[in-house]
DNA sequence: TCTGTCACG
DNA sequence: ACGTACGTGACAGAC
């Protein structure tokens, strides 16, 4: 991979060096059997999802399948698009229970997604090593991100277990082994460190589990009595903020009452106050400059916030604070890119830099180097900060990308 | 070509 | 009252 600076390219575009993360053929072999179950099942899912609605139709048309669920099965209309009622991952969530077609329906979209995009496409793009070249864009993300294009290396699936598998397949070449190293929370860490605000500060200083922490906070309840649901809705509060989320989102997304969702917020800014003036300063500079700036000066300009249309204003309001803290990571990890592979190559490691993913980077290596450049890819990355709170690092080894993580 | 959807961060 | 979470890229269906 070339290194990716700021003036790397005034072309914005950079190909992906010699040594990118391969796809092998062998491994795929024995995933052939998995695809060729993924089909049967994707089969099987079809003739249910017929037999239930009683007619046959594309499933993968958002039309015609509205048209069953909403018109012929009368179950609840939840979003609406231009076009017609969403029919999204979140819409069919909220109304599973209502019908089961629609469980089916979920599993057909989950497994037709992964295959189409993934399982089918990859084999084809790897060269006569098995390997796979990605194209990074520097000037297409607004907030200073990289880009990554045919393939896309920045969304291969992982939340899943059947997305997790594909995952699996990208391996380090025969003798060489991955080191995946990624920022813990980089964006919670830069806004506690942007808005100043002690209270998140000290939960990361402390080395705090930050959505426990967060949940403990907002709900009144001590850490120990933090159950996983209380979390994974402190979790949505906490990067919902970072996005700007409204009460009518939050309530959308953890589907419960707007006013519920409400004093979430209410009780998150009351907590973390100092979050709060942030923002609201953030908007006013903004408004008066025109643009937001990075911590390392990146510039974006906010048209958005003159706009008389009110949609669009508020619009511009999300974007001037997701920008001063999504850009600042991104300047942060151009940085680690930069320090890792100049300390790799002072140290003449033959470790080298394959993939950059937002918050993450991926190294392939000799095996017996693996210890030392795991070592120094860490120090590299939290030294990229000498800030409060710190940066944390997560490293990990592995003959796979999904061992490495 | 646009829209909806969904994969990742 | 408004409309309602940021940044990407890829694919399928509709027109």
């Amino acid at each position: 991979m070339a290194t990716c600076t700021r003036s790397a390219s005034s072309r914005g575009v950079l190909t992906s060096g010699r040594r990118p993360p391969s796809f092998r053929a062998g491994r795929w072999g024995v995933n052939g059997r998995w695809t060729a179950a993924g089909d049967e099942e994707i089969a099987a899912c079809e003739g249910e999802i017929y037999a239930l609605a009683n007619e046959e139709f594309v499933i993968g048309s958002p039309q015609q399948l509205g048209e069953i669920l909403f018109e012929k099965l009368g179950l609840s209309r939840k979003r609406r698009g231009k076009t017609g009622y969403s029919t999204d991952a979140r819409v069919l969530q909220a109304i599973r229970s209502e019908h089961e077609i629609v469980p089916k329906i979920e599993r057909w979209r989950e497994l037709s997604t992964l295959i189409k995009t993934y399982l089918d496409v990859l084999p084809e793009l790897t060269d006569e090593r098995s390997r796979i070249h990605t194209t990074f864009l520097q000037a297409v993300a607004q907030t200073g991100r990289l880009s990554s294009t045919n393939p896309n290396m920045q969304n291969v699936p992982i939340r899943t277990p059947l997305g997790r598998e594909i995952r699996g397949c990208f391996e380090a070449e025969p003798g060489s082994i991955l080191v995946s190293a990624d920022y813990s929370q980089i964006e919670l860490r830069v806004l506690a460190y942007v808005a100043d605000e002690p209270v998140l500060k000290e939960i990361f200083k402390r080395g705090e589990d930050v959505h426990t922490a967060t949940a403990s906070q907002v709900f009144a309840v001590a850490a120990e009595g933090i159950d996983p649901v209380m979390r994974s809705k402190a979790k949505m509060i906490n990067y919902g903020i970072v996005y700007g989320l409204s009460d009518y989102g939050l309530a959308d997304r953890l589907n419960i009452p707007r006013e519920e969702a409400k004093e979430f917020i209410d009780a998150y800014l009351e907590r973390f106050p100092r979050v709060a003036s942030f923002m609201t300063e953030t908007v006013e500079q903004a408004k008066l400059n025109g643009h937001v700036t990075t911590l390392w000066g990146r510039r974006r300009q906010i048209p958005e916030l003159q706009a008389r249309n009110y949609q669009v204003r508020t619009l511009g309001e999300r974007l001037a604070v997701n920008t001063v803290i999504q850009g600042t990571a991104a300047d942060i990890i151009k940085l680690a890119m930069v320090r890792c592979r100049r300390a790799l190559s002072e140290s003449e490691s033959r470790t080298r830099l394959i993939l950059t993913i937002h918050d993450e980077l991926l190294f392939e290596g000799p095996p017996d180097e693996a210890a030392p450049a795991a070592e120094l890819i860490e120090r590299e990355m939290v030294g990229v900060w000498e800030r409060e709170p710190p940066l944390a690092v997560d490293v990990g080894v592995g003959q796979n990308w999904l061992e490495a993580k």
